[in-house]
DNA sequence: ATTAGCACTCGGATAAAGAGAGTGCCAACA
DNA sequence: TGTTGGCACTCTCTTTATCCGAGTGCTAAT
């Protein structure tokens, strides 16, 4: 689809122009905006091309145009220019993020605080861990009826269950167990763990009292956790600072699916995709019908240890696909370097590889 | 303020019709409603007087009646009838908040959930803990470069942390540090793990890595993380469903401000009042100014062990009041009794003091 | 190929008119 | 004295009509 020069310069303006305002662009605005000497009359047919080229649109006859998705992709593929942060921008995010990581605890939905901040639009964060598998078994003897599981697991976190008990277990017996299940229960996944195995090492222990079953059902529970996708979401009400969400209803729909914890990306595709990559999903573009005529922003990350995880930004079609892209880059590179995964970070640039999905409007 | 039953009566009626409806309510209306045999005439004339005692108002002259605050208040305090949950309500309730509670996770973010979910309101819960103590240490020897801390903690919840060092310890030498660990760090608040205390267990230690710096940090980290107050949001979204956000403006402003973790009670009650109290502010009894024309109901629970909890819903002040204050009375019951806290459970009613908030509203 | 000019269209803002709901008050009544 | 029907009045909301202007598409001139 080759478009000549002028038309690409018109449309990026066009589209950056409806981005700020949120207001259908005529004629005479390109006009004056976009540094081509010429007038609104050429600069009508050209936008009269456009428009039977599929990329613009009209609200009603006599009103200026909007980008179709088709327009904004040709905008996100080919005509924008890929924002670079200023040092002092990617500083702070770096700091800012720093600073939420130092505490253990919430990583996923700090990041997505953060993100949903950093952009002013709603931000979803997911991670997913494949083939978690336990790597070391202690169990922590309190007294009589008491004892502290404690498993760490392949990918370095490291979990912990008080268990209470009715009768009495002596400290000898937890140590075998303990024993036992780090030879049996380590390096394997949540689905290895069959009744088979419980049952032997049941015997193997001795164990009267059904505490091999506890111990198995917390190693089950611990890897289905953490295998499970976890996702987290922030900021829907930032939604409301956009004129399309005006209308309460339609916000509200959209924030309930969001809230509601719906699929951004169809399961299949969810973490594809190497490190830093964007994605850009454009209205009709998105498989979910509540995303319809929203775009979805999604950088991924890669925390090494078979962990991937997403960052995402919601808004309407009308995003600032350009800063969105240019921030989340930055988080989701951070991400990767903090959370060890690989370490092939640009040399400064953040200039990303960006996925093109569904570019196949004109054909 | 004695006001003669045939008000009250009226008055309960607009009350209950204009949450029901969210419009202003004329006399004709409750002649029908309300079953007392007198014509709109008559009620006009009390509503009047109604009006001159400052428990409704008219948006204009030709209007309605809508209740003011001091007209909720009054509901609230001696008009409302406490609603009971039938046993099914309250046993489906109990299921899904013993559902949730299952996995040990995100219990306050459940529960915040669980209550908006029940009630469609956004809704809140905050809980904190004072005097939280490290009842018990244990480190972990991994390798030379690698141990576990794992706390116990006066409220019987474990933490723990994965350090990573970059020299090689022994593991007599974490032996020794766990010991004095437990002689030392436990049964203290974290104010009391001072420099001076740190510094005497390093000496004492032997330790001139700086492993016992690490380990206080952590203990004091947990420690103030665990008297921190928490508190969760959700289902914000809600808000849209009511009439009285259909202004966006609002809506973000008062959706900002909760998601915000903007203060719902002044912090010096925030933890006050018994097991299940029920306390409600309405509109302008509120502190925050953001809150100033929305009503909160927020039921305390007491989970033992000097963990006491809140949770709370946010609405318009034309809020069922009744409903939601049965709703998060069983909640809060619940919530005691799981998480073992003070089992004075009520025999099987439903019926919560009220603590009355404000209700000076006319002296 | 570009531009100025002009008729035309259509949505949104503004104003006027009408409908309806509800009040307040008065006079009649039990 | 308390209650009721009746009625004029008020005020908002809705509908209808009108106007304005931004922006287009087309044509003719450059």
């Amino acid at each position: 689809m080759a478009i000549s020069e002028r038309k690409k310069k018109i449309l990026a303006a066009l589209v950056e122009e409806y981005i700020r305002t949120a207001e259908p662009v005529g004629s005479k605005a390109i006009a004056q905006s976009a540094g081509l000497g010429c007038s609104s009359a050429t600069i009508r047919n050209e936008l009269s091309e456009l428009t039977s080229l599929g990329f613009l649109e009209q609200p009603h006859t006599s009103a200026g145009r909007v980008p179709t998705p088709a327009g904004y992709r040709m905008y996100v593929n080919e005509l924008m220019q890929r924002q670079k942060l200023s040092l002092e921008e990617t500083e702070e995010i770096n700091a800012r993020m720093n600073q939420k990581l130092q505490q253990l605890d919430d990583t996923i939905g700090d990041i997505s605080r953060l993100a949903s901040q950093l952009t002013d639009y709603p931000a979803l964060a997911l991670t997913t861990r494949t083939a978690v598998t336990i790597r070391r078994f202690d169990i922590i003897y309190v007294d009589a009826n008491t004892f502290i599981i404690v498993v760490m697991l392949s990918d370095n976190t490291v979990k912990n269950k008080l268990v209470h008990l009715p009768i009495s277990v002596d400290q000898k017996q937890v140590q075998r167990l303990s024993s036992l299940f780090n030879s049996g229960f380590t390096g394997i996944t949540d689905d290895q763990i069959t009744p088979l195995l419980i049952n032997s090492t049941e015997r193997a222990a001795d164990d009267t009292m059904g505490l091999t079953s506890v111990i198995a059902a917390f190693a089950i529970e611990v890897l289905s956790a953490s295998a499970a996708p976890s996702s987290f979401i922030s900021g829907e009400n930032r939604l409301l600072h956009q004129p399309e969400f005006r209308d309460p209803d339609k916000a509200h729909k959209l924030m309930g699916y969001l809230s509601g914890g719906g699929y951004i990306l169809p399961p299949e595709n969810d973490f594809v995709g190497g490190n830093g990559d964007i994605r850009v999903l454009i209205g009709p573009e998105n498989v979910a019908e509540e995303l319809k005529d929203s775009s979805v922003v999604i950088a991924s990350y890669d925390a090494g240890d078979n962990t991937k995880g997403l960052i995402g930004v919601v808004g309407p079609t009308r995003m600032d696909y350009s800063a969105v892209a240019a921030k989340l880059s930055v988080l989701a590179q951070g991400l990767s370097r903090r959370l060890g995964g690989s370490t092939e970070a640009p040399p400064e640039g953040m200039h990303n590889k960006l996925i093109i999905k569904g570019d196949n409007f004109n054909e």
